[in-house]
DNA sequence: TCCTACACGTGAACC
DNA sequence: TGGTTCACGTGTAGG
């Protein structure tokens, strides 16, 4: 059931009976004993050594480990009790928040692969209409003004812009406000097509530029550009 | 020198030996044993389950610790081969990484407590000049305007410009780009005395509307704003 | 007294 | 073979 514990008995015997009277004294009063005796003492030695070597190397494993630990007990401000299980937890749990962070910042600010559009009321009751707009598509050095234009054509005011271009497309995130007096539930159906036929606008420029025509701005379209305007 | 050999060797023989006879016999197989032997059995019994509780516990508990580390394993798509020592420490990296990034969003992006202005001259050879600007001050409602007829009257065009309002302070980082043929090396002073004297307004404004007058816009004061536009 | 968490030394497995 | 890593059981200290 437990053979483990007669070896760990007779070992013990071994190496920790010899380890008693000291490795470096037996090899040098060894001389006047039978062949086999001493050679039996060089390979104790030998495994004696290696017994050490093994020992030690476990600490300094462990010493390693530890440290990592303890550096990570400090980055999470953590008092130096809490024990290892919980610290561990508390790291995994970290790790998946920052990762998740980073992957909305870049959700929330990169431009998607597809054109999109999204526009939502986003009105307290303080007599204002507030829409959130947010909209992906190829990118045009015209493009802002027509965005200008349709909203200074629908009495619109810009609070807040987004603005982030990479590789040839564009993400806008727009907050608008206007006065709920010249404005009616319809109004976001009015935004809507508008940009509508803007991002179409865009589309079709593309086409023309990639068709045949000016390779002018292709500077532009390397980096990112990310700008935010109010 | 390892005085817990020879106590490890005593312990097994007390523990091992009776757990080799199974100590749900020694208590029936026992009555006809005189009474202080019993007792022994009784606590050595005792001795032996608190032995097998303590060993599953400590079994559970690197369970646990391992369950841990093999989260962060996937978290880090590390191979399942890694050692713990240096997982902990691709995982002490990693933390830092996003501590560090998430610190330099904040750094970037977030205004001030104190005024201030920077005008970086970022040209490339291409035959314009680009400058980076970056100013924290009071959010005022005009500012944006101000900022506008600014660069206007300058003949700068905004490529970029990121917008980012939180408690009645506004940081704003804007890309500018002009001919050369109009700039020379003093236009950069010009930019920033005229930006110097935006944000004197915004602090006397400020001055005015603390002082005692109208309370409007205070609902904006509120919360982020965050406004990017090309 | 029991429970919990840790460090330790050791056996085993893998290069 | 030696070096390295892991799991295991145990001793021990603190609650």
């Amino acid at each position: 059931m437990q053979p483990q514990i007669s070896d760990q008995i007779l070992y013990s015997f071994l190496t920790g009976g010899f380890s008693a009277s000291s490795s470096t004294t037996t090899t040098t009063t060894s001389p006047f004993y039978p062949f086999a005796i001493e050679e039996d003492t060089i390979s104790q030695d030998r495994a004696l050594a290696a017994l050490r070597n093994h020992k030690e190397a476990e600490r300094r494993r462990r010493e390693r480990i530890n440290s990592h630990l303890n550096n990570l007990r400090n980055l999470l401000s953590c008092k130096s009790k809490t024990d290892k299980a919980t610290l561990l937890a508390k790291v995994v749990q970290r790790v998946k928040e920052l990762k998740q962070q980073t992957l909305e910042i870049s959700n929330e600010t990169l431009p998607s692969e597809t054109d999109e559009i999204n526009v939502e009321d986003c009105s307290n009751d303080d007599g204002r209409i507030i829409f959130k707009i947010s909209f992906c598509c190829e990118d045009r050095p015209e493009l802002l003004q027509d965005v200008v234009k349709i909203l200074k054509s629908l009495q619109m005011e810009t609070v807040y812009a987004e603005i982030t271009t990479i590789g040839g497309r564009t993400r806008n995130d727009l907050v608008v406000v206007a006065d709920i007096e010249q404005h009616g539930v319809e109004s976001v159906k009015y935004l809507q097509n508008a940009l509508k036929s803007l991002l179409e606008r865009s589309s079709q420029s593309v086409v023309m530029r990639r068709g045949g025509g000016g390779v002018e701005r292709s500077k532009r379209r390397r980096g990112v550009d990310h700008i935010i305007m109010v």
